[in-house]
DNA sequence: GTACATCCTGTAGCCACTAGAGGTTCAAGC
DNA sequence: GCTTGAACCTCTAGTGGCTACAGGATGTAC
């Protein structure tokens, strides 16, 4: 049996998290000492790995709900999983996209700056003006 | 003189995140009408377009306030402002290196899953088990 | 004068935790 | 059996950057 300390170095989440966990019902709740402490078994600490190890990958808690839901049916089609995993996907790239337009417009912004005052500042320039942006990123959201 | 509503369809900003503005004081507090209703001038304007528009380009607030301090005071030297940008530069490059292993492992993970039921379903197995992981993104925190 | 869009304040909620206060329990050493 | 101190407990509140809603007041056009 597992203290939540325990189960905390081995998952590398913080012990906070785990009880947060419990609390919104991603972890069930474990068997408790006489004195109300929590004791873990290897079930717990093999839902904590997927959870955390999912949470890496950028699932959503949600997400992860619905594939440990999903998990726990065996003869379940591998195909919800699948659109799951794919949503995740597309949300990745979709980010990916967004912060590369970023990435190449603060660029820019900063290879135009040439030092001096701040009132000649081409940063403070293009922030103040959307109009000398190349990238249409109003609409990114 | 421009109501909240006229501002927030210029600007692209939802009323009550004016109003939320007002409140943290990145936006100082308007006149009103006898009635208690706010009123925008153009340098509100020009200072919601300021903020909006860096918002857009990933800045958080906090670092707005800095770029409108340092934006306030013309003589000051623009290198600050260079730091702050580049600093929001290195921010935005962390994120993307670290959402492109994220898509690679995920998509790897895709790959291999041919279909059939969830009790062989390779994305459960990768989440499962950290080892199958090529990425060691256990670290990107 | 009336209709109704827009405005007001205040509070609570979102996500995924994190921090802190103030108190209790457990395990090891003596 | 007793002491020590690390680890545990619950509860509340805070983070960022908004967003939603309730319940009421104002402004403007006809």
């Amino acid at each position: 049996m597992l203290t939540i300390g325990m189960l905390s170095r081995k998952t590398g989440t913080k012990v906070p998290t785990i009880r947060y966990y419990e609390q919104i019902g991603l972890m069930q709740e474990p068997d408790r000492t006489a004195g109300g402490q929590r004791r873990y078994d290897e079930a717990a600490l093999d839902r904590l790995s997927f959870v955390r190890h999912a949470r890496q990958l950028g699932f959503s808690l949600d997400a992860i709900r619905e594939l440990l839901d999903l998990a726990d049916t065996p003869d379940h089609d591998c195909n919800d999983i699948d659109i799951i995993a794919h949503r995740q996907l597309r949300q990745v790239e979709q980010r990916i996209t967004r912060l590369e337009a970023l990435r190449n417009e603060l660029q820019r912004m900063l290879h135009q700056c040439s030092g001096g005052k701040t009132s000649d500042c081409r940063v403070l320039k293009v922030l103040r003006d959307h109009s000398e942006c190349l990238a249409d990123h109003a609409k990114d959201g």
